[in-house]
DNA sequence: AAGTTGTTTTGAATCACTCAAAACAACTGC
DNA sequence: GCAGTTGTTTTGAGTGATTCAAAACAACTT
């Protein structure tokens, strides 16, 4: 069963990370992964259907040790809640929608490292650059040109 | 004298932004001006030497007009509460100190606009590239260092 | 100088999130 | 399989950053 790959994919990943596995945190994996860009309230909606008396404090609880362990990737666009992504590893970037706050991916293709390489760093050591787009989803032109 | 130019200057740009001339106003536009990225309650620290009676209150009215008005620029970096700064217009970038948060400005040098054309917007029509990012300041690299 | 409208002040409220202690459940070794 | 240990979850309260709202006030207009 593919679900059932799927949860024991999951534990394995969890534990590989030195993490116990439980049902919480099985639960919230499943929620955010290929779901997009979820904010803990959100997340706390679709585990609420599989897990009976959970709290939106389990879930930030779950979704920090997530986040440290490097299944989840967290990021934290102005004038919006926390957001959790499943997808880690690669470091990817975002377009925010100015209007709905509606979140996608973006690949860098530009030769990936130009935009790792200020030139006047200000005596800074950067390790990570992170690109934030900022426009309209198509969901909010359509509405606007409509 | 310098001072009183400045304030002339200031007070005209309000104008020139349809905002009413007010010595709050004047006060947070000189506490941000030429002083890097300031909070809230840095601005207030700052404010409350000239003004008395101030509250933190009124200064997140006036920085929330004054940044509505294109007088100041919002950043918010992830952990970080909200700062502002002076510099307006052109569309710089920011390093921040993973380590104690500290902010300093780094201009776009490679090609300005390669960020700004990602391949796959996923629908968005995008007018803003942000970037951010991340290191060690001289200062922490120092205190590790040594 | 008076009126109008935008600002500031005061005080309370909200949102997103963290802290802490007790109840509990996974994994370890026997 | 079962007890022990240690990491998790739960419950409840608390904090920091920011916003909301209504009344007092001050800048600009005529």
């Amino acid at each position: 069963m593919t679900t059932e790959t799927h949860r024991d994919d999951a534990a394995a990943r969890l534990r590989a990370a030195g993490l116990k596995v439980t049902a919480p945190r099985l639960a919230v994996l499943d929620a955010v992964s290929g779901h997009g860009h979820l904010d803990a309230d959100a997340v706390l909606a679709r585990v609420t259907g599989t897990l009976h008396g959970t709290s939106l404090q389990s879930v930030y609880n779950v979704l920090g040790a997530l986040t440290d362990a490097g299944l989840l990737r967290r990021i934290e666009p102005a004038e919006s809640p926390a957001l959790y992504e499943s997808r880690t590893g690669d470091n990817h970037h975002h377009v925010v929608c100015t209007r709905c706050h509606a979140v996608a991916d973006v690949d860098c293709v530009v030769g990936e490292p130009p935009c790792l390489a200020p030139s006047d760093a200000a005596g800074f050591a950067i390790h990570t650059a992170e690109v934030t787009f900022w426009g309209l989803c198509a969901d909010c032109q359509r509405e606007l040109a409509g």
